[in-house]
DNA sequence: AGGAGTTTGTGAACGCGTTAACAAAATCGA
DNA sequence: TCGATTTTGTTAACGCGTTCACAAACTCCT
């Protein structure tokens, strides 16, 4: 039997789902797409684990959490685990999202091609800046932080993205959650305190190198000739 | 005694540092510096932990498999644990970095500001778009994807980052791979495959959105209103 | 000098996530 | 219909990471 941690237990619907599955609920979901892209209809566990890359029988424990959607001795369709996912992580609609900053990396997030096809969808963009505010970035016009509060509300946003420099983020954090943003996606190079019920995924460019620097370092060993 | 689970033993340096400790090494670099800025010369565990967002214990073990840079009684001292830190994670010597695919993603970590500081060079640009070549972004001329070899070899390149769409992503990493290339950071949303010996991480945007969603979608529960 | 107070470093317990292994359930062919 | 084959769903073992709790070691004050 599955366990079941969250209170919330009377819609139906298994819940309680681990946070590790559902990291990689999303990345299941692309490789079904690219199933049905290629024009496969049914696909076993190891088929779908490898175009995932992990292993088939984590799929398979991941899936379990979610309910029974295998057929034993067939495998399963894609068609149909694919909408079961999308339901299951929200992606059956679209989630409107506002990035704060529109510097270099915010003008790139709001150009990204990624997200539209996964449910994603830049709703507005924010900057303090007075030199920005008004200009045309990717077909939106940027507004100021000020007008944050009725931006959100207006448009039913409930993510939000920083994308400023490391300095600014823990107050464009307090806006965010006085606008009433329940959802941050951090790039900012800092840490940011939110209140419960808040949550924050932080995304650090600099640290993923140097997770990979020290790798490097090892790999080389002492005897590295330095660059200059 | 510390475990050591590495061959490579002889070097005097303790080793064998757990991966959940090696990403958290940057951040507690980044609190120190932050510490040093305001002019703090010495903090007790729960004092870092606090500015790095961790568990004190969970820091004194981390810092334990450095070695034993604190006093008892005490605490550390900033400075010289930030050293420590520093030259564990190879960070007292820069790493030169080529980006590949100098679109808006590509264009923007060119001119991210956070990389200096952190001992990462974007040492070169490349594209494979003939339009791009030869253009200069962030005072960087932007080299073909074909002298991919040449350059890394000529500036000592260890790490890639790959900022190409999803189709491209496996063939630039073989690329990548087939000049030297020994580490990769892949914002591509697609799963590249490499030989043994090469490292890759990845950062997906689309995913941190989705993992976001998922749990937004559980606050909200069943009555949630659809945004159109 | 010695006791009180502080803080590190670490052993041990705990919990989550991963993986292997297998029973249950389906298909297929004779 | 029945046995062989395939593949799922799940249980159990294992390993890594986190956290607690405390002895060791240091400072400071009297």
């Amino acid at each position: 039997m599955t366990i079941l941690r969250s209170p919330r237990l009377d819609d139906g619907t298994a819940r309680g789902i681990p946070d590790a599955t559902v990291a990689r609920l999303p990345i299941y979901l692309r490789a079904l797409n690219a199933l049905t892209e290629r024009g496969v209809s049914t696909c076993s566990s190891n088929e779908l684990a490898e175009n995932a890359g992990v292993n088939p029988a984590k799929l398979r424990k991941d899936l379990s959490y979610l309910g029974s959607y295998g057929t034993r001795g067939v495998g399963y369709d894609v068609e149909y685990l694919r909408y079961q996912i999308a339901r299951e992580i929200g992606q059956t609609q679209d989630w409107d999202v506002v990035i704060v900053g529109v510097g270099n990396l915010g003008s790139a997030l709001s150009a990204y091609q990624g997200f539209s096809t996964r449910g994603i969808r830049v709703a507005a963009l924010v900057d303090a800046d007075p030199r920005r505010i008004g200009t045309t970035i990717s077909g939106q016009t940027v507004s100021s932080l000020d007008d944050l509060g009725a931006i959100v509300s207006e448009r039913n946003i409930s993510i939000g993205i920083i994308a400023t420099p490391g300095t600014a983020a823990q107050e464009v954090a307090d806006r965010l959650v006085a606008a009433g943003i329940t959802s941050i996606l951090n790039f900012a190079p800092a840490l940011v305190q939110v209140p419960d019920g808040v949550d924050v995924r932080k995304v650090d460019l600099s640290i993923e190198l140097q997770i990979l620097a020290y790798h490097e370092q090892r790999k080389a060993g002492t005897d590295k000739v330095v660059n200059a």
